[in-house]
DNA sequence: TCGCTGTCATGCGTCTACGGCATGGCAGGC
DNA sequence: GCCTGCCATGCCGTAGACGCATGACAGCGA
């Protein structure tokens, strides 16, 4: 019961004739009898009595066109919804990402995506990088955005790593700090100052990912906001790390410095994927989005 | 999208591997493993993500699992179907009868299909013949017993016709009729006796139909029902034509008599169906249980 | 680190089976 | 009675599908 030989069967039944579905279908007329017949020799039933203009459906044939034409309505819906899939006009698209990238980096790129194909369901889950990654190979999103230190690699076993930036940390400290004026500082140089993290768990991975190790900073103060964080700093209360994705702008009562490049603090940002899998095209095209956006950033 | 090809998919996925799933189907590996590239390159998508051990759906892949396990689903249904109509476990037939053949022979072949087909939907019409070809041709019935003189034939053109027996038509006189200790009597002696008609309409078909021309009864009684006709009869009121069928066993008083070969006032009566239309399991068996029946009323 | 194993892909030969061409049979209509 | 239109079928060429064999690749264990 081939869906080849269920679509002949339809078109000699819509038209009564053998002939005319032949001429319909490109055929000739002894391939569409030989079909008919075939099909009649499989289903063991005659499926049309045979007039003399013309055929007509028997009792039998009328019970296989109604299954016939769902058959071939399915198959229509199968090719369609493939087809969108291709062409971004159905499907969903499930995204990670870390704190700091979802402040700019990521909703442009989601931004950019919705207006291109408004059609895909998004969705997206902030997270920090090891469960990003759990959810990632554990199918339930399709693409996450992570960072990682340099000398910390990712698993790039089960991963596809499409590298995105290199975030640099800054150092903020309030206007009238000594520093304030420096345009680079090192980090032994804030030995003695007092340090405001964000969260402590995800400062805790913040600073053990980029720090070189061995500086201890001292930290008095949790901010859970990165705007409480930078009211501390510029209420004079200590300075903060901040990850370059957070801030677009310098607030104007504190001062950003970059770090020396001996201390290269940095983050590595990537857009991960599972390992060898084939890439829907939705993230094939979300990936592009989100390169765009990185562009826009400098 | 051959149903052939969604098969082997199909089975690929369950089994997550191309090799078990070849094993499965009594395939070779690398037979299943083009399906698969074939599948592929027509829906213009990877299906599978090929990993070290065994395969897995991608996003698309599993978007067409779901139509591919629909229309499998359907065509099984259709085999299915198509089984339980030869099998007779399904589907329906729709009798059409004149009366009298109403009156015992088709009841009796429909109780015994009945018995042995449950599952056939029955359904039964009485009607006069002219009707009954009618709803025929028009596919409204399946087969319809009908009956016709011998110098009448039906119109053969339409109709394929199994003759079932030929139907002879009694004379029904009181005990005390002057011929009530006949075998046979001429119709010229039942000149002078009233005659008890069933309903206007079919004993003028009755009568037309069987009665040599010429012969014109004396009509002063019309009995809507069997019972009264022969109530009528019994009381002395006239007498009556009454077809074989009908009567089963001559009630006490009152003696039914044959008329003279030469009379010969009989109806042959066939079960008819569709002219060169092939015959639906259903109403081939249908008619081995009408000839039980007629041989069983010998 | 080096085989070993299990997986999927692919080149090659064979064979089936499907479609086209031609013809035949059959019934209806002018 | 011939002609026409329809479906069935024998014959034949070719394309496609299958099996066999081999290659490529990754993970696992000695």
């Amino acid at each position: 019961m081939e869906s080849h030989a269920l679509h002949v069967f339809r078109t000699v039944a819509e038209l009564s004739s053998i002939t005319a579905a032949a001429r319909t279908l490109r055929y000739t007329q002894s391939a569409v009898s030989r079909q008919i017949a075939a099909l009649e020799a499989e289903t063991g039933a005659p499926l049309f009595d045979r007039l003399p203009r013309g055929v007509a459906l028997t009792e039998e044939g009328r019970c296989l066109l109604g299954h016939a034409e769902a058959v071939l309505d399915r198959l229509a819906a199968a090719r369609r919804d493939l087809t969108a899939l291709r062409d971004l006009t159905a499907g969903r698209l499930r995204v990670g990402a870390f704190p700091t990238a979802v402040a700019a980096l990521v909703p442009r790129a989601l931004s950019a995506f919705r207006a291109a194909h408004p059609h895909v369901a998004l969705s997206l889950v902030e997270g920090l990088t090891p469960g990003l990654l759990d959810r990632l190979v554990a199918g339930d999103a399709d693409v996450v955005v992570v960072s990682a230190a340099p000398d910390q690699p990712l698993d790039g076993d089960r991963l596809d790593l499409h590298h995105l930036l290199d975030e640099a940390l800054l150092v903020a400290v309030p206007r009238t700090h000594r520093l304030a004026h420096r345009r680079t500082v090192r980090l032994r140089e804030l030995a003695d100052d007092a340090f405001i993290a964000g969260s402590a768990i995800a400062e805790e991975t913040l600073l053990r990912a980029t720090l070189p190790a061995g500086f201890r900073p001292r930290i008095d103060i949790v901010a859970a906001e990165w705007t409480g964080k930078l009211g501390c700093v510029a209420a004079g209360l200590g300075v903060a790390l901040v990850p370059a994705l957070a801030v677009r702008a310098a607030p104007p009562d504190l001062a950003l410095l970059r770090l020396h490049p001996d201390d290269a603090a940095v983050r590595r940002v990537y857009a991960a994927t599972p390992r060898n899998r084939s890439l829907p095209p939705a993230v094939q095209r979300f990936l592009t989005h989100l390169d765009e956006a990185t562009a826009g950033l400098g």
